[in-house]
DNA sequence: CAGGATCCTTAGCGATACTG
DNA sequence: CAGTATCGCTAAGGATCCTG
């Protein structure tokens, strides 16, 4: 059984929260950011939320506009509109990063430490363009290094320079520098360098 | 009893919602996102909102650093970082107005009404300034349209070449130019053609 | 009277078990 | 795998009652 109450209010605020102000509605968006998700997938990704609640959050997003399922392959993925709160999310996510961290043990999915790696990563403009084949919870990625940013992709690369399988924690101990790659059980392919100069442009200041 | 129930996720998103996910929270902020604002002014604003829940996010908001209550008047006001809020509330509510309409009735607080105002007027950045004195719900504001864009502030304005006292719905329905102004019960002192113009800086397309 | 605190009811949430 | 069913718990909603 949906929620299905509101704040009657015309506000735009408001009618916003109407749509994704429930529990876990903006996590699941979150989780959507990258790429598509199955029902399972984001179970795994957030370990708080009962499948109850996920069926409800993702009838009530799929009512609204939000998010809709693929009926073949099971997946969820976000609307033109859903995809509409990318920005906002990522703000929201910039200011959450100054308050307290929660006490552990507590969750980290993969969208979200891509999400923190592609926002935090500034490389070298001038350093010619790396790509990365990141696995993590057994899931693959593309990660490319090039133009003075970051850029995420869903799936295998053509080709990559470096191959790092590991989980969501170890690479974000990793990216913050509280980790040395050897002392991990990451795995590595490829040019082992590549590996630090993701770390570099993660942990040099913005150049903006 | 204030709430302390956690994502327990590491993430900024995740975090930011531990802080202001809770129920009314961000309704809380939109309402001193202009003003300072007493217990009983917020009860009238959030009609919505029973006694005890804005006690409660009033505790934790103020726990986690995101408003203060002024010991002396009585007030409660945002801090820095909950000023921080303000774009990405802004960004929510441009995301909200397209979301249909709660049936009526319908809430609509002073606040709502100029944070819509601010944000959709484009006055002719050639024209001369015009202040304005807004009297909505017995509260007092300054508005200002000067340099191609809106000011709102709180309190009596200096000098004013009109005042126009109603009640944020009549106002709203001015702006959206479904009520005409002689058909209201708004009252007017000073330069009428003021109001036409602020109409018409609502009315016109964002020239960005 | 403003600014809450207390009490009670309801509905959303959380955890587990179960089903097509 | 992708949910549904059930149930105890807790936050929200509403009214009333204190306290300066």
């Amino acid at each position: 059984m949906p929620t299905s109450r509101s704040y009657r209010d015309s506000c735009g605020i408001a009618r916003a929260l109407d749509v994704v102000g429930e529990r876990w509605a903006l996590l699941v968006v979150r989780e959507l950011l990258l790429a598509p998700q199955r029902f399972s997938d984001l179970r795994h990704a957030l370990p708080g939320v009962s499948s109850n609640v996920l069926a409800d959050r993702l009838r009530e997003l799929e009512q609204h506009d939000v998010l809709r399922r693929d009926p073949d392959s099971g997946r969820y993925d976000l609307t033109d509109r859903g995809r509409q709160l990318e920005p906002i999310l990522v703000a929201l996510g910039d200011w959450g990063i100054e308050a307290p961290q929660p006490p552990p043990p507590a969750a980290l999915s993969a969208t979200s430490v891509l999400l923190f790696l592609r926002g935090a990563a500034h490389p070298d403009p001038a350093a010619p363009p790396v790509t990365y084949r990141l696995e993590l919870d057994g899931r693959v990625w593309t990660l490319r290094l090039a133009d003075g940013r970051a850029e995420v992709r869903p799936g295998e690369p053509p080709i990559a320079d470096v191959s790092l399988r590991t989980d969501p924690a170890t690479l974000s101990a990793l990216l913050a520098g509280s980790a040395m790659l050897t002392a991990t059980r990451a795995a590595v392919a490829g040019d082992p360098s590549a590996i630090d100069r993701l770390v570099r442009a993660v942990a040099e200041p913005d150049p903006g």
